[in-house]
DNA sequence: TCTGGGGTCCTAGGACCC
DNA sequence: TCTGGGGTCCTAGGACCC
């Protein structure tokens, strides 16, 4: 049986969240921004339409923003992160082979998937047919109609709009899911399976819009005389293969309708786990530095321990900015005797390598701790000659991560510091309403 | 003045070995 | 006119994704 996959992507994720909470910014512009409200990260589509691109610095939008009267908010990651999940579980209750693939994004399985199963689950009653479909010549097909029903449940259950893309390969749902988005006759649903139009769809469709194709590429096919993902679909797969490796050979295939890439069901185990932040403001230093580093090495330990992995190899970095002369970056990395979780000694180790790396007279924008080598917590290997009571330790972050759970204030390490003077802004964020009592929506 | 954060995979080239 | 061949492992860098 020919594989279907479906790929549900919220619309404008971060600025739907925003809206579900305060509907006022319905059918207004507005955007989010990342952290220090450096960039532009989320639009609605009013703000696309004032042609404000994505990552675009917020200082360059300043005037636009007054004069259209722009709503922005600053990065709300536990509110996202809370609605994701809400998204996510009422669409599991569509196909139980799902994959998560990002926070607004999950691919399901609809492969052996029948209407009448589906009957009579609950689910069919919130499902009414969209008014200009009814007396169409072209009736919908079974698949495009589950997809409305999935569409309008989340809609009703969480007030996140979605759209949905179908097709047999990865890479064609994805197509289809950027066409419902961007054309209202789809209704937020298109389905490419059998579609006698293939070839004409993937002829409007840009080289920069297929998945797995960015911009680098994109350039490269250009200039090789490719204009739309119908020229690449046929394209020469050895040339193909010589100048973008199996990757681009995949890209190729997926775009036939031959699969090359299947649901993940077990995601595989993360390799690295990253903690970086740009300063509020520069810091020059070294003590800061090492507050820094602190409160990032004690973040990534938080994250170790959630999945129930040690760390064998830490590296530290710290840069200036991007864009002076003279950028200084450097990075020390270390190993540990035995891969450990334990803040105390990730928090030593960071503050070794900032000392390795420290420069005076630097102005320093950023620094992170990348955690490598991370194995299961369960199946460290001891080192004979390790005296550190790791019994102990565990014991101790287990408490300190239970209170943390619970706590509003948390519990922190002395050496992450007080005075967090370079600590990122969110000036402009918006209430926690689902995760924190003191910041539930007000109904007036 | 102000330019995000967190990931993955692939490849080429160097070091080293027999 | 001349250069061995072939493995493996590691790393840095490139490219991509959301």
């Amino acid at each position: 049986m020919n594989k279907i996959f479906a790929l549900a992507d919220c619309n404008n994720f971060y600025v739907s969240c925003e809206r579900v909470f305060n509907p006022k910014l319905e059918h207004r512009p507005v955007i989010v921004l990342s952290n220090n409200d450096g960039c532009v990260v989320a639009r609605s589509n009013e703000a696309k339409a004032l042609n404000i691109g994505m990552g675009v610095p917020a200082f360059e939008i300043k005037d636009l923003i007054k004069k259209h009267n722009i709503e922005v908010f600053s990065s709300n990651y536990t509110l996202y992160a809370d609605m994701s999940s809400r998204v996510m579980d009422t669409l599991a209750a569509f196909a139980p082979d799902i994959e998560i693939y990002s926070i607004d994004e999950a691919f399901l399985n609809l492969a052996g998937w029948h209407p009448q199963a589906q009957l009579g689950d609950g689910l069919s009653r919130d499902y009414h047919p969209h008014p200009d479909k009814n007396n169409q010549d072209e009736a919908a097909t079974p698949l495009t109609e589950y997809g409305h029903r999935m569409r309008q449940t989340i809609k009703k259950w969480t007030g996140m709009p979605v759209s949905i893309g179908i097709a047999e390969t990865k890479t064609l749902a994805k197509i289809a899911n950027h066409l419902a988005k961007r054309s209202a006759e789809f209704d937020g649903v298109m389905d490419l399976t059998n579609s006698p139009n293939l070839e004409q769809i993937l002829a409007a469709v840009p080289l920069e819009k297929i998945w797995g194709i960015g911009i680098r590429s994109a350039i490269k096919l250009k200039r090789a005389g490719f204009k739309s993902a119908l020229d690449l679909s046929k394209a020469n797969i050895n040339w193909i293969k010589a100048k973008f490796g199996v990757m681009g050979v995949r890209t190729v295939y997926e775009l036939q309708n031959t699969p090359c890439y299947e649901l993940e069901h077990n995601p595989p185990a993360r390799q690295s786990i990253v903690v970086s932040r740009m300063f509020g403001t520069p810091i020059e230093s070294i003590e800061q530095l090492k507050e820094a580093a602190a409160v990032y090495a004690s973040r990534a330990g938080e994250k170790l321990r959630q999945h129930n992995l040690a760390a064998g190899i830490m590296s530290v970095f710290v840069t200036t900015s991007r864009f002076i002369k003279n950028k200084y970056f450097n990075s020390h990395t270390l190993a540990f005797d035995t891969p450990t979780s334990d803040t105390t000694e990730l928090i030593r180790a960071a503050s070794t390598g900032i000392e390795r790396i420290y420069r005076e007279k630097c102005q320093f924008k950023k620094c992170g701790v990348i955690l490598l080598c991370l194995v299961p917590e369960n199946r460290v290997q001891h080192n004979l000659f390790d005296r550190t009571d790791r019994e102990k330790s565990r014991r101790l972050m287990k408490v300190v991560d239970a209170i943390n759970a619970r706590s509003g204030a948390p519990i922190r390490w002395a050496a992450e510091g007080l005075d967090r003077s370079w600590h990122v802004e969110f000036k402009r964020r918006s209430s926690r309403y689902t995760t924190d009592w003191n910041e539930l929506l007000k109904v007036k």
